[in-house]
DNA sequence: CGATTTTGACCCGCGC
DNA sequence: GCGCGGGTCAAAATCG
């Protein structure tokens, strides 16, 4: 029952809310290892045109964050590179609609990583396309979640949004995998950064805060914002992510992103 | 008319 | 073993 990530982030980001007041929007990068190829935090990634200290002890991130210019802000959480649920596959039962997967493996979570941004848009522009496969209620939330896949042939990259139930002016966006493509938007701008996304460098770019203020006439989702501002890069930081305010250490919530007790705790 | 969204059924791991 | 909750499929509906 507990495995709201998002909800988990909200937390955090509440603890934080400090942050909130400073800047427009923030986001909290959640995602596990792995990819460590790069020496860079993912904070130095984040925002490449100047140079910003390492994120590795941060307590609060809002110190990594003093940058005027990168409205994002974020703090790591985990991800769980535990084999979570596959598909379907097995023998049909007494259903008619299954689907003949003879493919007994466990898809292996890829980790993950997100988060959280100020946003009157749930689905965030990101440079890339994709496929809503599914949406579904999340408990204890009145918004629901919405399941995306990168349409890229071959790219199984996976993106989950979410609107904070605590913050609905946040949305939590979630990636799992790495692109193995570039973007098909973006002018041209991936010299240096093109090569790291594509090694395994997760890339995400970073939202305008002018977002809300363009105008919201309607609901829908997917939003052209300017590509312009920040990219900011994530990184995996081994270990040692800065989440709200803790410590943080690696061997509990690293587990599985956030075990979530948002409102049931008390 | 092809690409994408909608949406209920189905799957799967887990806790009881 | 069943129910819950998160996640995915796929047919129908929509969109562009």
């Amino acid at each position: 029952m507990e495995r709201n990530e998002g909800l988990q982030m909200e937390e955090v980001l509440g603890n934080s809310s400090f942050l909130a007041n400073s800047f427009p929007l923030q986001s909290i990068f959640d995602f596990s290892n792995e990819g460590d190829k790069f020496p860079l935090g993912f904070m130095e990634l984040f925002d490449i045109s100047q140079q910003v200290p390492p994120p590795l002890k941060t307590e609060s991130p809002a110190d990594a964050f003093n940058l005027p210019a990168t409205p994002n802000s974020s703090s790591v959480s985990s991800a769980s590179s535990e084999a979570v649920n596959d598909r379907k596959d097995g023998q049909p039962k007494t259903k008619k609609q299954l689907k003949p997967k003879k493919t007994n493996q466990k898809r292996q979570r890829e980790p993950r990583f997100a988060f959280m941004t100020k946003s009157e848009v749930d689905h965030l522009e990101d440079g890339y396309r994709w496929r809503k496969y599914g949406q579904k209620a999340v408990k204890n939330s009145t918004f629901p979640r919405s399941y995306y896949r990168c349409t890229s042939t071959s790219c199984n990259v996976k993106k989950r949004v979410e609107r904070s139930f605590t913050d609905p002016t946040t949305v939590v966006t979630t990636y799992e995998g790495q692109h193995n493509h570039p973007s098909p938007l973006l002018p041209r701008l991936n010299s240096g950064i093109s090569a790291g996304a594509a090694s395994g460098l997760p890339l995400q770019r970073a939202q305008s805060h002018f977002y809300h203020h363009h105008h919201h006439h309607h609901r829908h989702q997917q939003q052209q914002l300017p590509f312009s501002s920040t990219w900011s890069a994530l990184n995996f930081g081994h270990n040692g992510p800065t989440v709200g305010h803790s410590s943080f250490k690696d061997h509990g919530l690293l587990q599985d992103i956030i075990p979530s007790h948002m409102l049931k705790e008390e």
